[in-house]
DNA sequence: TAAATAGTGTCTTTTAGACACTATCGC
DNA sequence: GCGATAGTGTCTAAAAGACACTATTTA
């Protein structure tokens, strides 16, 4: 058995290699809904459809760091929780030849969604996502700001899927939440996080207890300003 | 920026690739601890250290159906939980060259387990790890029977801290922990998979009414044999 | 009978949900 | 004052932990 494995390991490794690309979900809020940034395919194949940013990882860099690059060059990026997804490599997922593609989950908070989308205008416009209620249930569909389905590239509606199950399923055990955040936010502003993510209205007695329990959050005696009604105290992360 | 990035990504695609590889980590119980079952290396690089099965990913394989096969031929197998875990891609994880690893967890309930031992008893010595109490905390080792502390191959000591933090993370929200098990199991059997995944004693009516409660399991009206004391009912998961 | 484990009943503690209530801003 | 949102208090419901108790087997 011993030589036969070396020569099946041997012969997998001289012949065909697959390539390996990142591909990045990049999520944040477009007012009270989940949002994510895609490109549209000028090209074929699936042109017209919309697809992640991504890239070839190169053959002397990690995974994570190609993700960044990618995060860098596609988004002008460097703030941003960034955390692999899943590896999709089914052999005919992408028409050009085998491709294997490690997804990557990345969280952008308000001001680095915008300058996002400031920084790759045409390539990056935002679609919109319809979470089903409950916690981990519900199929998710790409839409346009008017609410129009729009047609994924490739497996990349599966992978959004995926992220959008990572972020509702670690949302209340993790501290992922805050990444969508700015430095400073209302305990208004988290349940909004947490009900655009989970697709259902929470209780706010409940919510503000549990968060506040949690010890993650520390208050700063600062306050909203400019509201047309009681400005809310604003929190931070506990570093 | 359209043109440079399709250059960027030619040139990507047109240079080295790297290998691609599938890790396995296949977890069964021994007695009441959770324990893996690993080879010992005889070659460079790393010989002599112990390291999970794998091989190589055909280039018209998908990962899952690599997965499977080599499940199949490293423990003559077929029936078994199988799930990707984590893609590890440092670049200087494998001194051979640049080989990225998509490894995946393995569950085998008893009979399975006995069956892979059986199956390659010189490359699959088992191994019995510690995790320490705490849902998510504590670092795990790799122990041989006696308790000795095992050196660990290549980053497998990595791939299987994540395998048991997936384990862990998973467990009581998800059918995960009837994959160690029989088809028919009593309750406590259930509960020693819990504890000795968990690595913390659980409260016994606590557990019992919350796993019958949640309806995944179904008594059958069948009872041990065998024992010295009051045979316990058998159950069977929900289909 | 004793020893061992299966299985239950019940009290307490904790956590979450419901929902009304008060507080504080701009106008 | 009104409208709007922030923030609190309190009752109830559900879930989890503690732990003693009964039940059923073999020897």
């Amino acid at each position: 058995v011993t030589e036969a494995d070396f020569l099946q390991d041997y012969d997998a490794a001289a012949f065909d290699r697959p390539s390996v690309t990142v591909d990045l979900v990049l999520i944040g809020l477009w007012g009270k809904r989940p949002a994510a940034l895609l490109g549209q395919r000028a090209q074929h194949p699936h042109a017209g459809r919309w697809a992640l940013p991504g890239g070839f990882v190169g053959i002397d860099e990690a995974l994570d760091t190609a993700a960044r690059r990618i995060l860098r060059d596609k988004a002008g990026m460097d703030q941003a929780h960034l955390e692999q997804l899943y590896t999709f490599g089914a052999v005919d997922r992408d028409p050009r030849g085998r491709i294997i593609t490690v997804a990557y989950l990345a969280l952008l908070n308000p001001a680095a969604f915008a300058d996002a989308r400031a920084h790759a205008p045409t390539l990056a416009p935002t679609l919109i996502f319809m979470p089903a209620p409950g916690p981990f249930g519900g199929t998710v569909r790409a839409l346009t700001m008017a609410g129009e389905d729009l047609p994924l590239a490739f497996d990349h509606g599966a992978i959004v899927e995926a992220a959008m199950q990572r972020l509702r399923g670690k949302l209340d055990y993790s501290d992922i939440g805050f990444a969508l955040l700015p430095d400073l936010f209302t305990l208004r502003q988290l349940q909004d996080v947490h009900e655009a993510i989970l697709g259902e209205t929470l209780n706010k007695s409940a919510f503000r207890r549990r968060m506040i329990d949690r010890g993650w959050i520390v208050p700063t005696g600062t306050y909203e300003t400019d509201t047309s009604y009681r400005p809310a105290e604003l929190y931070r992360v506990q570093e």
